[in-house]
DNA sequence: TGTACATCAGTGAACGCGCGTTCACTGATGTAC
DNA sequence: TGTACATCAGTGAACGCGCGTTCACTGATGTAC
């Protein structure tokens, strides 16, 4: 079986550069990475790498790729925990926006790499990378559709409100009717809530101001979801 | 008046190399600074910089200094507008609000600089950095609490509540009572949703999603505003 | 008014370093006959 | 079973490049006397 064979062997290694080339990043930041450095690191040549990846911007392409499968994966996860153990969708949910943070505080140079600074010089090459970050949305909207669904959503007048031109776009970018598009944009707004106390976490901001960063985390995801009658515990 | 001539040229020639240094960091990445690059650009040889910053790093302190400096002088200015033309304390807020993310998006290479990933190897001294990025949470302390001296505030019983970890680090770090405490708690969660909008915009992660980040976030904020009573228009 | 002097912004060479990428190549492996 | 062969991961030299920092220096300026 010997194409079988090769692709396994080919396959170890390139996992081997890109799990040096985080290690290296968490090192010397997103930036810093270069070929040579993982080349020896691995104990091998830096043109070796070639074989494995076109170019240094191919593996960055590769790793960003993995980030944002990496970061919807641990989130799913953390859902399906919560849904086999017996969760209300509403729980689910929350289930998921802490798992959010997690996996920020368990990768974060996955998280600066993705969601922070872009590597000078760097283009992503939109075609492979926007699909990879666009999982985790439909995935909270799964499972904010599956809350409403079992009428554990409850909406006030002005949290129905969405702005014309965002409407606008919801529906021609995303299809999104008229009465999903409230949905979608509460999620948009949770996001960035959620967004916002991770980026300042990860980046100490925030630990210096609120001491316990878990619990006002957690408190105000909570509050949060409340807000849009989610009845949680 | 030699004395003082000298001090003119002296800060011409370091503002200089400051606004090249933000020039060149909007192009390469706020890692891909050099003090090589900068050089070049001003018609010098690399040494004579070190005339004026005693290294790389020194520059780097600098920069963030003036870059959270300008955030806060910025917010303030909007909010001081505000209140010349006649606005209510809570449209006061609302000003300086919007002004956080206008400034982000006229000056994204120093919001990259101060709030994102850090530049690798250098390591910010924090007794210089630290005031500076206080400033921001003072000033929104100051019109949350005028806000709330003008009766504009009217938070919910769920929204007095302070986890106990995060109540006693603000009252040890900051000297804050428990009745301020819940005041100072919103504004930290506010800040985090401001925060994360702007981040995840800058970043190019949330204009594909809602089309026009503008209103998007202007209502977000109004919503939240509302929320904690705040009547605004 | 004229001269000696200090100041100090800026120079140019050098230090040792790391980078991505290309190219022709080696040498082990295992298949095909 | 034995030999010719293809495959292909990895090598080593080279390309041209940029970096922070140090050092002894130059040369214009303007002051002090």
């Amino acid at each position: 079986v010997p194409r079988q064979r090769q692709v396994e062997l080919n396959e170890a290694t390139s996992n081997a550069i890109k799990a040096t080339a985080r290690r290296l990043m968490a090192e010397k930041g997103t930036a810093g990475l270069s070929l040579r450095a993982i080349a020896r690191e691995l104990d091998l040549t830096a043109p070796a790498l070639y074989h494995y990846f076109g170019s240094l911007d191919d593996l960055i392409t590769a790793l960003i790729v993995d980030g944002f499968t990496s970061h919807a994966a641990y989130v799913r996860q953390a859902s399906i925990r919560a849904a086999t153990a017996g969760a209300s969708p509403a729980q689910q949910l929350l289930a998921a926006v802490l798992a959010y943070r997690a996996w920020a505080l368990e990768q974060p140079i996955d998280f600066q790499l993705i969601y922070g600074n872009p590597i000078p010089g760097y283009a992503a090459p939109p075609a492979v990378t926007v699909p990879a970050a666009s999982l985790l949305g439909q995935l909270f909207m799964e499972l904010l559709m599956a809350a409403a669904a079992a009428g554990a959503l409850a909406l006030t007048e002005a949290q129905q409100q969405v702005p014309p031109l965002v409407l606008a776009h919801y529906q021609a970018r995303f299809g999104i009717d008229v009465l999903a598009a409230p949905l979608f944009h509460l999620m948009n707004q949770v996001w960035s809530l959620l967004h916002g106390m991770v980026a300042l976490e990860i980046y100490h901001h925030l630990g210096p101001v609120v001491g316990d960063t878990n619990s006002f985390y957690e408190q105000s995801i909570r509050h949060q979801l409340q807000t849009i009658g989610l009845s949680i515990m």
